[in-house]
DNA sequence: TATGTCCTATTGTCCGACAATCAGATTTCT
DNA sequence: AGAAATCTGATTGTCGGACAATAGGACATA
């Protein structure tokens, strides 16, 4: 029996220690996933958990922790745990929330709308239907009722109105990107509306463009009222004397 | 004295109990924010913490675990708690994690990348410069010479290059959430190119013409370029056998 | 310089405890 | 009987204290 020559160029892998909390974690969001522990059913309490699991409650609460912020549970009555199944609402929350702490700046979150935005339009302007349309005729009349000096409702109905433009493309993914997006922008858009005079004025007019544009299916008419809807809140930003390099909060 | 008279239509807001682990989250979360606590910085030890927060020391690790999920903070040496900036990677990890678990199929990812890669392709060819050329050529490079049987090299290069294209772009957001979809439309892309015999070829075909237009700046080229490469990866689906409603894992 | 040994600080995990609160059952009142 | 008040048990949020394992530093040794 030989031995082999010793061979330097050897690695190892490192060996890592996975902590019980985690594996608490990825043990209940295993079940979950696979459906053995359906929508809406509740967890076992956590002293079963330990029981089941064999580990201290203490250890099962740290993992449930991490379960919470995923949104793969909440509390529900009784303070239960329950299953539940993220949103739209919630992958956008979880979105801009990273990329707020990742340090993006409003440059470049209007960049990444002014690459995005314009072609959603477009391309759900093929899709739209008639429920959208309402939704989306819906918003735009309850904007212009409001009055210019109601910044917040404004705001409000501003986003309503991307989102629905947004929900008329139809698919979960793009609209909670394009939400995480409208989040990163909202505090920018806020301040540029309190800030210029004719913002209202002006959302609406390109708000009217993209109706007429979305109920005929025209996707070019679609593309350019969009893009101009969004380099006019750039314009809006200098006019607001917004510095494009700050750091979103 | 007299007593007001009832007002039937008095709302109170409803309070709100804020668990003292999610204060103890949102307080160090603050400090890193506000920039108190540098990135790098260590951060005091889980008993300092209970002193200064004054609660309990399970209370306090309940809190830091979900600042870890968030990747704001990393067990450093000596397992102390260090401040991080999450880069674009925690940033696409956790979107893609979080739609996941939002439940999205293979043709919805897909069909968000087909809304958002062509474009992303048009305009990142105006931003190229010649650093990521070359990025992208020599990721082109391995792949040609990369045997057809190694799947698992074709698929680390085949996501390579998109997430060259997107960084051409420049922009943080936008390679975040491009990324995002890769990860999700990744396990679909394996089996395309484990199933058809000649993906390899073909993908290699729409990066070198990408390249080009690419090369040459010609946003028109590369966006229907780019367009073609994601409907042949559609057509892999088909030929793969899978099935598009498919919820991804 | 590299290796082995001790010491301390810190984390990961455990145990046991208690107040607050919620759901459900029971009793009381009308 | 039906509604309101009350009791009861279960469960969570928080606490205090404990201990083994280990990382890092200081020190000694070869």
């Amino acid at each position: 029996m030989t031995l082999a020559p010793p061979s330097p160029d050897h690695r190892f892998d490192p060996i890592r220690k996975v902590p019980a909390y985690l594996k608490v974690r990825d043990a209940i969001e295993a079940e979950i996933l696979a459906g053995r522990l359906a929508e809406g059913a509740f967890l076992p309490t956590e002293s079963d958990l330990c029981r089941q699991l064999d580990v201290n409650r203490s250890t099962v609460r740290e993992g449930i922790r991490l379960l919470e912020t995923s949104g793969l549970v909440e509390r529900g009555a009784g303070k239960r745990l329950r299953v539940r199944r993220p949103g739209t609402g919630d992958v956008a929350r979880s979105t801009s929330r990273a990329l707020t702490f990742s340090g993006v700046t409003i440059l470049q979150a209007w960049d990444a709308l002014a690459l995005f935005q314009p072609q959603m339009a477009a391309s759900a302007a093929l899709r739209f239907g008639q429920s959208e349309i309402d939704a989306l005729e819906a918003t735009h009349e309850y904007l212009i009722d409001t009055d210019g000096d109601d910044f917040e409702t404004i705001v409000r109905h501003t986003d309503a109105f991307f989102a629905h433009v947004a929900a008329g493309f139809d698919n979960p993914i793009t609209t909670a990107l394009l939400a995480a997006l409208n989040r990163l922008i909202e505090a920018g858009l806020r301040q540029v509306i309190t800030a210029v005079p004719d913002a209202k004025t002006r959302i609406a007019t390109a708000q009217a463009k993209l109706i007429t544009a979305l109920k005929d299916q025209d996707a070019e008419a679609a593309r350019l009222w969009m893009t101009r809807h969004i380099d006019d809140l750039r314009r809006g930003f200098d006019v607001a004397g917004l510095s494009m390099d700050t750091l979103i909060v």
